[in-house]
DNA sequence: ACTATATTGTTTGTATACAAACAAACATCC
DNA sequence: GGATGTTTGTTTGTATACAAACAATATAGT
């Protein structure tokens, strides 16, 4: 495997052109593709999301209506959120009267997190957006291959 | 298709046990899965990158790499970021030395971004980390699985 | 009981992300 | 040539994301 350079040489042709000697392209990588489509998704969340909510708030406003009752870092965790931001996204939906906090008695840390009224019927409000912006985001797969895509995105997540 | 509910209802059996009347996992959602691979990706990238760069960063020279002269504008749509969030990450670059700027002579608005000397080096260093960090988001997947979960965010980018 | 460790929540500092509004420089079109 | 509109780059303000360091409280181990 050292010598006969025949037509081995066919293969990359133009790949290194004017790029680096290896080729690398940027927009191909996993990296870059997971942050544009996460992107695209935030743009689909914004436009089709009747509330003025972030991914994020309606997501944690979702999981302790899910949990009925969690206290804020195992929110976060539920919901991929450091401490640091978990904090802060808690803050603003509990200026928002969505969130409501109450002491727990077992462990004077924590506070229990739950719905406030507004949240509920917020959040009743809003599961069909929700479903919407799901669907568009997925619009462009066919049925195969959403779910191809979500087994995908579980596996590396 | 009224009526005969001899075995139909084991489908939504403990669905709709505690959660809303429609069963809408935040977890399973592609927004949620998008966010938690992009946020593996980008915990890996900070771990198996050696020089202090952030992926946007390392995308942007990439990008410059590639094209070897850019504007900061069309930089920033090549590497899907918007006027004001690219005009931070040039800025940081040329503080530190590996983006240089020079003033477009067509167009007095433009300045044209290039690879500093040190910018050069710096890429051709760290091609294979790049590499490495892309394969290791994809490792839990197989070949065929990894040529999926590209084309699949490709469509829904 | 008492020390070592872990967990809960906060603060600070840096870096995306993006809407909105802006000045300066181009481009078009009538 | 001049009004209209567009593009380039900037600034301001808000919201994640996360590292790092911290005080208060719990829990374990001995």
């Amino acid at each position: 495997m050292t010598a006969s350079p025949k037509t081995t040489i066919s293969k990359s042709k133009r790949a290194a052109a004017k790029t680096a000697p290896t080729d690398y392209a940027v927009e191909q990588q996993i990296g870059h593709l997971l942050r544009r489509a996460h992107q695209r998704h935030c743009g689909i969340f914004a436009d089709a999301m009747p509330a003025d909510l972030t991914p994020q708030q309606f997501a944690a406003l979702a999981m302790v209506s899910q949990l009925e009752s969690v206290s804020q870092n195992e929110l976060g965790r539920r919901t991929a959120m450091d401490p640091a931001t978990i904090q802060g996204v808690v803050k603003r939906l509990m200026a928002r009267n969505l969130l409501k906090s109450t002491a727990d008695p077992n462990d004077r840390r924590r506070h229990l997190l739950t719905l406030a009224p507004a949240g509920k019927r917020l959040m009743k409000r809003l599961l069909p957006a929700a479903q919407e912006i799901s669907a568009q985001t997925l619009a462009p797969l066919t049925g195969a291959e959403r779910r191809a895509l979500l087994v995908l995105l579980s596996k590396i997540g």
